[in-house]
Formats: structure tokens, sequence, C-alpha cells
DNA sequence: TTACTCATGTAAGTAGTTACATGATTCC
DNA sequence: GGAATCATGTAACTACTTACATGAGTAA
């Protein structure tokens, strides 16, 4: 269950409510797990029956109320857990290399454009993931400043390099992906052009 | 939906049993898309009433049936659609990069493993690509064949060479990682070297 | 007769998506 | 007064997982 991993881990830096979780989720934790606001409040629900966050009801206004979640000792025990438990091997879901499989099902101009789309969905994310490496280096968020602040000075690199390790690792993994896309786009030159030359005009419209 | 895209992609070769569906899921589709017995037989009924596939019941045995599922045009119709169509940008589920991100909640001596583990897989995974780009650029698997078998020989080229760049793709990803986890093992070394070094010797059991 | 593969399903549960719904506070 | 943001939920649905269940054919 990695929603609750995710949540448990923002958590340790410090505590959040069910609406800032979410912030975070389409901010920060952005680019390796998403969770609508729905699924957040009922995992937090969850979890607190579970006894692995506490809530704690604060004023919001004057008549409303709003529920912090803190970690407990016991949500600390599981992520400690987690993060060393062997994975199981994700079960693949590459919806972009099944299209791609699978291209000869169109024309040349529209898997060009698809080739295109993916170029170009990699490099944002590759350039985006660079971003956060940097800031994520140079201690900038919010979120680290809150982590290290907790932490005994001699843990800060560790916290830090592992941080920056992961998202230049993605950063990486992005740029290998929009090479294969690039490569897909001269594919698909090569193969019109091979079409042209070896076929007698042919009867499209 | 791209379970539907899958089922109906494969029956783009020739007809189907449920059966050999699934035994393709793990074996050929395997490396791009996963789904279980159950969930396959019940989209296929799905895809039935939808009009996408047409199912022939044939004997198998004395008494019993099974039923062999045949694309229709309707459901060429929606391949073509489909691998046309811009892909929204798949939500980041990235388990293996959220446990890398906060490997400072264990050991170094855990953490080394997990990277350890994950090199491992990316290996694999990539020896798995390379060789089925291999298989399919020689035309050897059987699927390919009953493709090639009805397709029109000037659309050959491409029908392979979709297929081979996939796999090739997949397996520079798998490379990618699988460098991606070599360096977080080095990282891991050098922090606990650093910790060592900075410390006074730690009460440590 | 035992084990294996072929073959097809149901059922219960969890995870995730999308839409609906409400109301407070803050800033212009 | 209106828009934006803070804040929290429910409901319906789809996708996916895991386990249960059954039975036929085939080869040792």
């Amino acid at each position: 269950m990695s929603l609750q991993a995710c949540l448990l881990s923002l958590l340790t830096a410090r505590p959040m409510t069910g609406y800032e979780l979410t912030k975070y989720f389409d901010a920060s934790v952005e680019y390796l797990w998403h969770a609508p606001h729905s699924q957040i409040y009922s995992e937090l629900r969850r979890m607190e029956e579970a006894g692995l966050v506490k809530a704690t009801a604060l004023p919001r206004g004057e008549r409303a109320t709003k529920r912090a979640y803190a970690i407990t000792d016991a949500g600390r025990a599981e992520v400690s857990r987690w993060v060393a438990e062997p994975s199981d091997t994700p079960r693949p879901r590459e919806v972009d290399y099944v299209k791609a499989s699978y291209l000869e099902f169109t024309s040349f101009e529209l898997a060009r454009e698809q080739f295109i789309a993916l170029r170009d969905r990699h490099d944002r994310d590759r350039r985006e993931y660079e971003h956060h490496a940097r800031v994520l280096e140079a201690r900038k968020t919010e979120l680290m400043k809150a982590r290290l602040a907790d932490a005994p000075p001699l843990e800060h690199a560790a916290i830090v390099a592992y941080k920056v390790h992961t998202y230049r690792g993605l950063a990486g993994r992005a740029a290998q992906q929009k090479a294969w896309a690039e490569e897909g786009i001269a594919l698909v030159d090569r193969l019109e052009q091979a079409a042209r030359a070896g076929d007698t005009p042919p009867s499209e419209q």
C-alpha cells in the first residue's frame, strides 16, 4: 500500500492537514505518486484507526475546525519497515510502449505525432526533475527545511543525497525516453521513405 | 482503457480464446501490461457486448466448449482510433523512486540491499527486453508470423520495426535504471564512510 | 492414479477515478 | 459582492487483485 507509505513519509517532516497533504501530492510528491484528495482524506481516517497517525482538531476561523495529522511511533516504525522491505516487482503498465508497438495501425503522419508528443512530454519531465533535484540539493523546499530542522546534523547529508539521487535518476530516465522518442520520429521518417520508394504510386486519396 | 486496447491488439494477429490471451499476457505482452485471467474473461464479455469482438463456441473434448474471440471491423476501427489518440499523461506511480528518496529511514546496510535488488531486477529486465527485441527482429514469434501472414508484404517492415523499437527502448530504459541503481550503491558507500569518519564511534549495537 | 495443462468462470475485496456537495476565510 | 483559496467530505463507478471453484484432456 504505497499511498499509505507516501503519506507517512510526508508526515515524518511535520504534522499536516489532509488539505496540505493533497497540496504536497500536487507539488512535491507530484512527480512520484498521484492521489486525489478524496483518496487522501479516507486513507488518513484509516491510518488513524490503525494508530499510524494521530489527529488533532484545530480551529479554522470561528466556526469550523480542521484536523492536523501527526505521525505516531507506530507510524515511524511502519516507514522504517516499508523502506527496508523487499519490493515486489511492479506489474508492467507501459501504456506508451504498448501504443508504440502497434503504430502500424495508423498513418506515418499520426505515428510521428505520437512520438513528437512523447518527446515533448519526456523533455518537460526531464527539466522538472532536474529543477527539483537542484532545489532539493540547495535545501530550499519548505518540506526539506522542516525535515532538516528536526534531524541530527550528521544525517543531513544522507537525507538530501537520497532525494537528489532519486530526482536525478528520474531525470536520466526521462532523457533516455526522450532520446527513444526522437529515434521513433527518425524511424517513422525512414519507414515512410521506404514505403514511397518501394511502392508504385499508391491509390490513396 | 488499456486492457481493452491490449486485447484488441492481440486479436488483430488472429482469433484467440480467453485462455490463449492470458497466456500471451504472461509471455509476450508480459513486459508491457499485466492482467489476470479473471479480468481478461470478463473484459472479453464486455467487449463482445460492445461489438468489438465476436465469439464462436468451439468444441473442447466431447462435452465442453470453449469460446474463440475474433476482432470485428468495429474492433479494428477502435484500435486505429486508440493508437492515434493523444495519450493523456500517465499518473506517476514510482514505487521504487519513492522508496529510494526515503532511505534515510533505514540502515546503510539495508539501503544498499535495496539498490542491489533494483540493479539486479533492471538488469534482468534489460536482458529480457533485448532478447525479445532480437526474437521479434528475426520474426520468430508465433504471433509475429500470424501477423505477417495476414498483412501485405509492403507493411512487414513497419510491423516489425515498431515492435523492435519498443523493446529496444525498454531495454535502454532498463539499462539506464540499472546504472542509476549502481550509482545508488556507490552513494550509500560514500555516505557510510562519511558517517564513520565524521562520527565519534557511535553507540550502536 | 496422479500430475499437468487446458479452459472458464465467480466472488469478495482494495485501490483509484470522477463527480457532486458544502461551507469558511481572505483579498480585491 | 465576487473570486480565489482553504478545507473536508460523500457517492458512484471502474480497475485491479486474490482467492475460490470446477471440470476436461493428456501423458507418465
